[in-house]
RNA sequence: GCGCCCGUAGCUCAGUUGGAUUAGAGCAGCGGCCUUCUAAGCCGCAGGCCGGGGGUUCGAUUCCUCCCGGGCGCGCCA
């Protein structure tokens, strides 16, 4: 049994022979200083309300009761807390469960099976992605990987909006390009995209296609907008190849319109009286219900809002069959969130079907300072090419290694880093030094044949101790991180449990040590499987060697 | 101006549903340590009115309020 349910386990028992409810949530904590022993409960606390008897009396009685347990070297009361000290045979039955679990340590089935889809990343296609796209694409894809672990179905997808006025933009400045190449004076749009990867185009299409689209007409706007997207596409891929991101699904917007699913949500928004018309346009109601402002729907010209496909492509989630949709979008759509959940509220969603990750922009800190990037005016730093500089792994791990609502200050010379001061490397090479380790135990045949059989007992260091008790954490991070949209838990939990085990790994020697040697190895095979499962999660590799 | 997020060591950041008269980590700084399974390292020291003032509480970095300082938003853009 894991610690904190032995100890919330026999707390429980405890109080049933009290009269206490079994209902009663029973808090448990680790213990942040070792004279207050392993773990600890507050519950005199929550109790002496109830009882009406002050907290130390409640958890001195509680600590008499629980004094004779057979896992607790000792049980303490501290003031109204109760204080657990766990014998090291406990701790050690930890470790010979986590080694039997295997793989399946840290997951869980509280999804049963359910769906939940992540969108993200859903960039516009007119540009690659850059560092920016990286967080986001980083915290998707992590947050699947969490929920995965929770034991939920996960489709990763990318809403493509291929449509609208920064297409429009787009192609024009792409034209401009060819223009250019050909040796004509025609300007970059001043709300164009003014990036170099335009240029290179341009010329491509010049030699390509000659003076085939001498003037902006439809003709023009049609072929330099497929030819644009394509374009994109294909670089947008490269990006998310490099640091190895895969979608199961891709939508585009234009496919909502065909499917007529704009037209029923609004016919849906409107029967439910939300949708007043103002100048022309339709708008949504949303002040009636606290927000700051409404949203326009349909434009006076007819066309469909980002807001209104957005709502219409939420409820086409739910009809998907989705039990839970996670948006990981910038803090940059805060509003627009407000909007979208209001809709869905009002087309009698279900409250919590929608969740949101918000995160905050990331800067980038080199030699020149810190800088804000921008597509548009061509400023920014292709995610290729980081991953190019820093490797897939660093670039990941960098990037959700802080909380998501915090902003990230990339440090491009940590990055670059390659000794252990970068903590990518500190947690890596924690595993690396692992599997050599039994690389030579295998040599000088001291690797044992079964790690479950062995005896433990020679585990009785404080250093030996606190790694296990660490190692029966993890499916508590791991769960922690998925349903708060916070995997920079697991960034610090790695770097922790790193922390420890080097230190034990440059102090003990393993091999050659008589029966304690296997024990050790035990040990070490423990924290391999969850270095290496808290890795695999953060899509950053594991390796034997470096 | 209004709304949301943030403010913790010189720097980058943690701090679990309020908890234990000593608020943590990594860099940077200072000082030690290599016949060993990779020193791509390990150990130690120093460093903080937790932005500021009030309030709630037995107890506040954590909750409420005001102020100061940063970010984002406030489009018939996406």
């Amino acid at each position: 049994m894991r610690l904190e349910a032995l100890v919330r386990t026999s707390v429980g028992e405890a109080l049933a022979g009290w009269g206490v409810p079994s209902a009663l949530e029973i808090p448990v904590e680790r213990t942040a200083r070792p004279e207050h022993g392993d773990l600890s409960t507050r519950v005199a606390f929550v109790l002496s309300r109830t009882r009406g008897a002050p907290p130390p009396q409640i958890a001195t009685e509680l600590a008499a009761r629980l004094a004779d347990r057979s896992a607790f070297h000792a049980v303490e009361a501290a003031g109204g807390f109760v204080n657990f000290t766990l014998r090291p045979s406990a701790v050690r039955d930890v470790l010979r469960q986590i080694l039997a679990d295997g793989p399946r340590y840290g997951r869980r089935d509280e999804g049963q099976g359910k769906t939940v889809q992540v969108e993200f990343v859903s960039s516009n296609p007119t540009g690659p992605l850059t560092i920016g796209h990286l967080r986001q694409a980083a915290l998707g894809d992590v947050a699947a990987a969490l929920y995965a672990q929770l034991g939920w179905r996960c489709v990763r997808e990318y809403y493509l909006n291929d449509e609208g006025r920064q297409m429009e933009r787009l192609a024009q400045s792409l034209w401009a390009r060819y223009r250019q190449a050909l040796g004509h004076d025609e300007p970059v749009p001043e709300d164009g995209y003014h990036g170099a990867y335009l240029v290179a185009m341009g010329e491509e299409l010049a030699q390509v296609w000659g003076d085939r689209c001498p003037r902006w007409d439809e003709a023009a706007r049609t072929a330099l907008r497929a030819e644009a997207v394509a374009r994109m596409m294909t670089m947008i891929h490269e990006d998310l190849d490099a640091i190895g991101v895969r979608f199961d699904v891709w939508t585009k917007e234009g496919d909502l319109h065909r499917q007529g699913l704009v037209q029923a949500t609004l016919a849906q928004l409107q029967q439910r009286g939300a949708v007043y018309e103002k100048d022309g346009a339709q708008w949504l109601s949303s002040t009636r219900h606290g927000l700051s402002r409404d949203p326009v729907l349909i434009r006076s010209d007819g066309t469909p809002t980002y807001t209104m496909v957005d709502i219409a492509y939420h409820l086409e989630k739910k009809r998907r069959g989705f039990n839970l949709v996670v948006n990981v979008q910038g803090a940059d759509h805060v509003d627009e969130q407000r909007q979208v959940q209001l809709g869905l509220k009002l087309l009698g969603l279900p409250e919590g079907f929608v969740r949101y990750c918000l995160h905050q922009f990331v800067t980038l800190k080199g030699e020149e300072g810190i800088q804000r990037m921008s597509t548009r005016a061509g400023r920014f730093l292709r995610l290729k090419d980081l991953v190019a500089e820093v490797g897939r792994d660093v670039a990941r791990y960098f990037m959700v290694m802080r909380k998501p609502g915090s902003h990230l200050v990339f440090d491009y010379d940590l990055a670059r880093d390659t000794s252990m001061e970068n903590p990518v490397y500190y947690v890596q090479y924690a595993h690396t030094r692992i599997a050599s380790v039994f690389r030579e135990a295998e040599r000088t045949g001291e690797a044992p044949s079964d790690l479950l059989s062995v005896d433990l007992s020679a585990l009785a260091d404080r250093r030996e101790l606190d790694m296990i008790k660490e190692l029966d954490r993890f499916p508590d991070v791991v769960q922690a991180a998925a349903h708060e949209f916070a995997p920079h838990l697991l960034c610090e939990y790695l770097e922790g449990l790193s922390g420890m085990f080097h230190p034990y790994y440059a102090h003990v020697r393993i091999l050659g040590q008589g029966p304690a040697t296997a024990a050790r190895l035990a040990l070490f095979a423990g924290v391999r499987l969850v270095l290496s499962r808290g890795l695999e999660i953060l899509g950053v590799s594991a390796p034997e060697a470096m």
